[in-house]
DNA sequence: ATTACTATATACATTAAGAATATAGTTGAA
DNA sequence: TTCAACTATATTCTTAATGTATATAGTAAT
């Protein structure tokens, strides 16, 4: 099972900013989201499904969404989530957060591909 | 405060690596790796002391790096830190996952630049 | 009707992490 | 020579994050 983080514990801040960017996309619900996380990496396996819903509702008393029910379609009624100003601008900041995360990452797997390349220089 | 991953939390995982990559290159102690941390985007702002020698017993616990107290030299007398067979494996098994984790962030960089280069040409 | 599926929510326990504090030897300056 | 500053490691306390398990309930299909 493929992590982001080396273990399960850390990926709830990396699914905010992922729903952060489905949403600013376009409203979405606690189900259906889980299946566009895909996309960033997330599968059925490593997501956990009450952690989703606890994040959108944390998410939505921090102001970055809003919930309403939607009734009418087809099946069970869903809360449908929509992406405030506030979790606009969240979204701009984990983005910066997030290139300099990507940087670090990299030097540190530049640092590793060299030193495996001296020690293959040696055999 | 430039952090790792939008919180001070989730930095543990990252440091491991960080760790493992600076005692494969040679041994060390507490103290002094957190100087070199910085070459990985530490600060000694959110680079919090018992997280750092929390975390290195933590990895010796696990089998991955091994100590033993070294005397002699000036100042008080340091637990050096050298990392073991096990500790390589694993530095291998993190760097993998490393770049699986950068290739997400890369993929949802890419789709929020997509997104703010569509809203400018709307204006 | 009964089973499977969609959808959301919550309680419980564990782990990760920061803050604060403790201990103690070393060095250098007054 | 004693006192302050620094180096170095360790531990305790508390909060936040997260996975597991479980609950609820409507819908669809058979």
């Amino acid at each position: 099972m493929v992590l982001h983080n080396g273990k399960p514990h850390q990926m709830e801040r990396f699914l905010e900013v992922c729903l952060l960017m489905l949403l600013h996309d376009e409203i979405g619900y606690g189900y259906g989201l889980m299946e566009q996380l895909v996309f960033f990496g997330f599968s059925e396996k490593d997501l956990n499904v009450s952690t989703l819903y606890r994040t959108l509702r944390k998410m939505e008393n921090e102001g970055f969404v809003t919930s309403l029910w939607e009734e009418g379609g087809p099946g069970p009624k869903r809360r449908v989530y929509k992406i405030t100003a506030k979790g606009k601008k969240e979204l701009d900041q984990r983005i910066d957060i997030l290139k300099v995360r990507k940087s670090h990452i990299e030097k540190l797997i530049a640092r590793y591909d060299n030193l495996k390349a001296v020690l293959e220089d040696r055999e």
